[in-house]
Parts: structure tokens; C-alpha cells; sequence
DNA sequence: GTCTATATGCCGATAGAC
DNA sequence: GTCTATCGGCATATAGAC
């Protein structure tokens, strides 16, 4: 028991910094200390910092994926009984709510968001490797919905229409960035709920306008 | 003379393996083996790796600020001699085309505008305070136009549907993740014309979408 | 399982010869 | 202006005591 519990003071510790600092910035020094376990733990809990990132990423991702497309799936069917194919709005919501509603969960869920936003356009290495190859199947089966939704559009606009999408996506769901660049006198609401309707709304327009 | 040429070697060196590595994992030795010059002269030149960064920073945004900052003013003077509002798209337009014909210029401006989607996303530190500061006007601007051409939706509506539109673009303009996620099958050309103008459809109808 | 102590190496920065 | 040599520090990782 005190394994896991060490693990997770350690998992914790590192999304926070992860996401404070940074990857490379984070020494396994700093982030043993706040997470109030030695030093050499995290070589023999995780092997290396490297597996510590991974772990740090699978724990939330994974789950996170998985409903992701348990939701996307069921628009398919949902269509499917109906007798008509998906809406793009429908779609773009099964995507995008699970995850905003997931970075309200708590501190570490947002701290995780952070380093996930970052992970984009992360230099090639491990790390950006990491997170596409968890992330590919999502956006497969994004893909192909959204060819299934907008059948008259040809699949390379779609293709990048999706992907200035996850861009959008990426940044907007970054809460560092929020309050950055409001201009003076602008009584800004930062709240999450308008946010991710303002986004869906943004978003399928972008999607569905016309050639 | 020789002086300028080492400071513009190192510029260069540091451009490229800044986009390449990111700002943190690229140290001193390698910056200055791949410019062939010694490894004391980035601080003989610059100071520090700090200065260095803001050097190879401003190097390239200083201009192309000025840039979009006229081709805005150009929009604005143009509405105003005919007496009508600013269109949503030729704002955008005026924003968004300098950047992308900025990145065909050549291998070292596609490397910068690399460098400049991470700093957006780049943790709380020296990069991330240079790049805002430096872009701050052209941003203030860009939502004051906004503001004008789309006189009947609320600010705070704008401010967020800007700031999607600069996460969109920020990814967009990475040429790093264009092949990343084709999809197989999907012959897509990678042709940043046409991605230029796809990417103005999409935002401008998300900017102009009814509420 | 958890600790201290340490191995080994790269980091940014600078002093001082040329 | 450019070089070599080196300082002091922090990095990851591990060996070995408890």
C-alpha cells in the first residue's frame, strides 16, 4: 500500500510541475521534494523520468480516450437507428465536452489539461510521441465521423478543417492562457461552461461552411 | 564585419535548433558547434543564452508585426475612405496572410514560426513573458477590428472566438504536425496556398457564426 | 522499501592568453 | 574578437546501508 501511495504522491507531484515547468525543467530533485518521498524513488518506482512522463500521461489519457469514443460511438448509433447520418454538432460535442467536463474535475485534471496542450507542439522526442500515439485512434474515428457528417465535402478539407479544429481545441482548453490578453476594460466571464458552448458553436461553423 | 557574420551564425544555429530541440534542451555547446563558431562567443555577443533567445525572437517578429500592424491599418483607412464597416474576413485576411507568406519565405522562417506556436503554449518563464509582449499590440488591434466588424455581438463572445482563431493558427502554421495524422488513403496535399486559404474560410465563418 | 552517499557527466558562464 | 581552460552547480542514475 505504500508503494501505490508513493507512486501517487509522485504522479501527482510531476503533473503539477510537468505542467508548472515543464518537461525538461522539472528535476527529479524538485519533484521528489514536493512530493515529499526520496529521491531515488522515482528511479525505482518508474525505472527513469522517461517512464515517469509516460505514466504521468496514461493515467489520465487512457480513460479519458476511452470516453471519448464510448460518446462518439454512440452518436454512430445512434444515427444508425435513426436512419441518418450524424450532425456535426453532435459529433463535435461527443469529442469536445468529456473533456472540458474532465478538466473541471479537480486541480490535477487541469494541471494535466496544461501539459497535454503543450505536448502538441512539444519538440519531436519523447514525449510528443507519447501522446500522439495514445491520442491517433481518437482522432482516426473523429475523422472518419466527421467524412460521415459532411459527406459533401471533399476529405482533405475536412481533414484540415479538423485539424485548425484540435488547434483551436488544444489552446482553448489551456487555462494559463484565459486571462493573458484581456484587454483593459473588458469584464471577461472565464468560465468554463460558456467557454465550451461558445467553442462547440465556433467550431461547427468552421466546420460546416460552405466551400 | 566578422563580427555581424558570427552574430548572424549563431542566430541562425539557434533558430533552427531552437525549433528543433526547444529552447531548454538546446545548450550552448551544440548551438555553437552547429554555427561553427566558439563557445564563448554567444556570451561575448549576447550576454547570455537568455538574450539570445529574445535576440532570435525578435529578430523575426519585430517585422513581421510592423507588417500585420499595416495591413491592418491599411483595412481600417480602406472602410473608413468608403464609409462602411470593416468585413470580419478582410481583417482576418489582413492578419493571417503576412504569417503564412512569411513562413514560405525560406527554411529559417518556417523553423521561427515553429519556435513561436511553442511559445504560446510554453510554461510560465522568460520565453513565454518575450513572445507576449512583443505580440501584444498586434493582438490588441486584431480585437479592436473585430470588434467593429461584428458590432452586434457581445466583447467577451469576440475575445473568445479571437482566441480560437489564434490557437487554430498557432497549430496551423506548424508545418511539424501536417503529415502527422493523415489518416491512410488520403492523398492530402500539403500545399500551404490553399491551406492558407482554407484556414481564412474556416474562421471567418467561426467568428461570424449567429449565436 | 526507503534512505544516504556518490558516480559520472553536461550545463552556463567567465578568466585570461593570444 | 576569438580562443582554451576551468569554475561551480545541478542533472540522472545507482550502489549499498538500514
Amino acid at each position: 500500500m505504500s508503494q501505490n501511495n508513493t507512486q501517487k504522491k509522485i504522479l501527482d507531484a510531476a503533473e503539477h510541475l510537468f505542467a508548472k515547468e515543464g518537461f525538461h525543467s522539472t528535476s527529479l530533485r524538485m519533484l521528489t521534494r514536493e512530493a515529499g518521498v526520496n529521491l531515488a524513488a522515482v528511479n525505482y518506482h518508474f525505472g527513469s523520468k522517461e517512464e515517469l512522463i509516460k505514466a504521468v500521461i496514461e493515467r489520465r489519457l487512457l480513460p479519458l480516450n476511452r470516453l471519448r469514443i464510448d460518446k462518439l460511438h454512440g452518436v454512430k448509433e445512434l444515427a444508425e437507428e435513426e436512419g441518418r447520418l450524424p450532425g456535426v454538432k453532435e459529433v463535435l460535442q461527443a469529442f469536445i465536452e468529456p473533456t472540458f467536463a474532465f478538466r473541471k474535475s479537480g486541480k490535477g485534471a487541469q494541471d494535466f489539461i496544461t501539459l497535454i496542450s503543450r505536448s502538441f507542439s512539444e519538440p519531436e522526442g519523447t514525449v510528443r510521441q507519447i501522446f500522439l500515439e495514445l491520442i491517433r485512434p481518437v482522432f482516426r474515428l473523429l475523422y472518419e465521423m466527421l467524412c460521415e457528417a459532411l459527406p459533401d465535402l471533399p476529405r482533405d478539407v475536412i481533414y484540415w478543417r479538423m485539424h485548425f479544429t484540435l488547434g483551436a481545441m488544444g489552446h482553448a482548453m489551456n487555462t494559463r492562457h484565459m486571462s493573458q490578453m484581456i484587454p483593459a476594460g473588458l469584464d471577461l466571464k472565464i468560465d468554463a461552461e460558456s467557454m465550451s458552448e461558445q467553442f462547440i458553436v465556433y467550431v461547427t461553423s468552421g466546420l460546416e461552411a460552405p466551400i
